[in-house]
DNA sequence: GATGAATGAGCATTCATTCAT
DNA sequence: CATGAATGAATGCTCATTCAT
């Protein structure tokens, strides 16, 4: 937090800006944000060293815009339209849209997530991102709750949070890790569809009930 | 992987090695492995930084140290027995020993996390205990699946690892982050173990009356 | 040396080098010379850093005629008449004048100091100010020597450098540290005087003579 | 002050501290504090610029050690016995050994004048131990008072510092600023002295008075 | 086997000064 | 003339690792 964006007035001082970011981005995604040196950042912008901290405190500083900017550039594109009657399509098409998004910037998630584990505040920042699709997602449960479309046993905040983490860790197994895992977003987001209209027993299925 | 587990033959020598690695654990946990030094380590138990590299090549190999006999303590400690006629009976037992056993390690989870995102190796190692386990629990889902407990559309694979991927990022907001979510890992086994039944949505239309 | 006062024709440019002048010397105050940034002093009046350098080659430059501006009202304020009948009245003047001018500007005695002890040159100027005084103060002593006013035995030289150290530093240390130290520049001049004029020892004590 | 002695216990360690010690008190009499390298004073003992470290939080912490020590051997320089009955021996006595210490040591000087100016905690230590000696001839006068040797007028404590304040900076401008002055100790001591015994004024002069 | 002293690469950061616009 | 963006030299400091004792 702390950081203000950097707003610049003349178009030379915004050129700059951009280019930094742009850089920065490139930068971190190549070497990870450790070993990311500002020269190489100011480089990247065919800037020198002295120029960076015209505009930006320090390498956390624009770091944490680059991610301020890719977490929101991430919201706006997972953002869908609750459609009432078939609240399971949302869901899926949420679902959908979060893998694809993950999938296309594989990197930035890593670098989002290594970030995190090594500067609290950039957690607090993804973690948040992360609970506030989570919400809407439960806001979704809870009118279809109403609606008699979901069972009543079902906390929606908790079912939200464990969908969420479905999505998460799958794309970053998948499309970070690039482990050998179906990578369609289409048939993952079916599969986990799928697994919350039903779930995984068969309903014909004889002694399938939830063990004590 | 490169590292060899130290083994030393002299009392004295496996003393070392023990204080060493319960130092490191320690320091590790505290500070994380990347503002960890290695004297403090040293020192933490009862030795100078000279002696350590006697027994260590370098701060990587008794960070490897550390997490595989993490690593090892977890595997052991969440593998439980498959009950053919009610698998889902194994699968909850499992997600609750695994919330349990996160819940009483949160920070070297944090650490195991932490250093996989710094260190392509350790990740490697860290998501292959994942698999691990997913596997052992597609294993029981395929299983159950011959005798026509389980859908028949589910991949085991996937639904292992969405299964699992549940488990490890609830925990994660729990218990590492310290996020305002149920806390009971009995609570949530249910919760999860619920949904595995019988998905979100209910059956009848209706009200959908968890399965008992 | 070296700088030449800036002589500037148009009446803007007039004003600007007055901008810069007072804005360099409450700068300098504020933060002392060395941790005063140009642009500060620029923007303190009102003119971008560029514009600085128009009107001055560089910091030192602008540092060098504030403080010679500085030297140069002191001098003034310091000096008084010599009264030929009364030389210790003079003194004591002289001596209660340089007294109050430092009470009153002891930001800009520490400036001059500061910089002295950074820069020869300045030092020069500074220490010849203060042997001006000095070789005023000689000049008096000599003619009242002339007139049989004072013990033969005293070169004048020396005695006036003496007596500028006592005010020099009494002030420094009163004014410019702020110790716990009589303050009202009249008392303090008063027993410099009364020192010049009879001694610290009792003229009638025992044997308080000159120890050889 | 914050900053503790370092006390090593290897001989080695000791060595060490001492050459660093003597390499930075001559780095800094060559080329000011501020101008001092942290890699000059360790190539002057020696010694790579990682050791330095070892023994010395920063540069400030050495120049801190170095100016203590400095100010100590001049106190037990100018240290000297009061005799009772002859107090003007001893103040003269006390007067000379500062002047001829200060002749010796004039670069010392120089730097802690400089250190002082750019560092309050220094200032306020050069100070102290300049109040030091002055205390000890104010009580050496309030004895001669009580003796009857000395005119009841004057305050002990001012005309402590004023006999300080002629020594100080008549030795900064004949020794530290090579001023074209008289440099014999004795004769500067002598000067001093007489001023102290008799004033300036001539006793039998006539009109001398000090004026009101 | 220990000790702990020594090494030294590696990078962030500041700000006076210059110069394109 | 003024602006303010760009330059880039210069150095403090850390700590994993090595090595003399």
């Amino acid at each position: 937090m702390e950081y203000a964006d950097p707003v610049e007035k003349t178009p030379k001082a915004q050129r700059a800006v951009a280019a930094l970011l742009q850089s920065a981005r490139e930068v971190f995604e190549r070497r990870g944000y450790l070993d990311a040196r500002v020269s190489d950042i100011a480089e990247g912008a065919n800037l020198s060293s002295g120029a960076f901290y015209r505009y930006f405190t320090d390498k956390r500083h624009i770091m944490f815009n680059v991610l301020r900017q890719f977490i929101s550039e991430s919201n706006d594109y997972v953002r869908v339209r609750f459609t009432e009657d078939e609240p399971l399509r949302s869901i899926r098409l949420s679902t959908e849209r979060y893998l694809e998004f993950y999938a296309q910037h594989s990197n930035m998630h890593r670098l989002l997530l290594q970030v995190g584990k090594v500067d609290e505040e950039v957690e607090l920042l993804r973690v948040e991102a992360t609970e506030h699709w989570h919400s809407r997602i439960s806001r979704m449960l809870t009118r279809a709750r109403e609606l008699g479309l979901v069972d009543e046993a079902f906390d929606p905040d908790i079912a939200a949070t464990l969908l969420g983490a479905m999505c998460e860790t799958y794309a970053y197994l998948a499309y970070g890790m690039g482990r050998d895992m179906e990578k369609d977003p289409k048939v993952v987001a079916d599969h986990i569809t799928r697994l919350w209209e039903s779930g995984v027993f068969s309903r014909t299925g004889g002694k399938g009930e939830v063990a004590r």
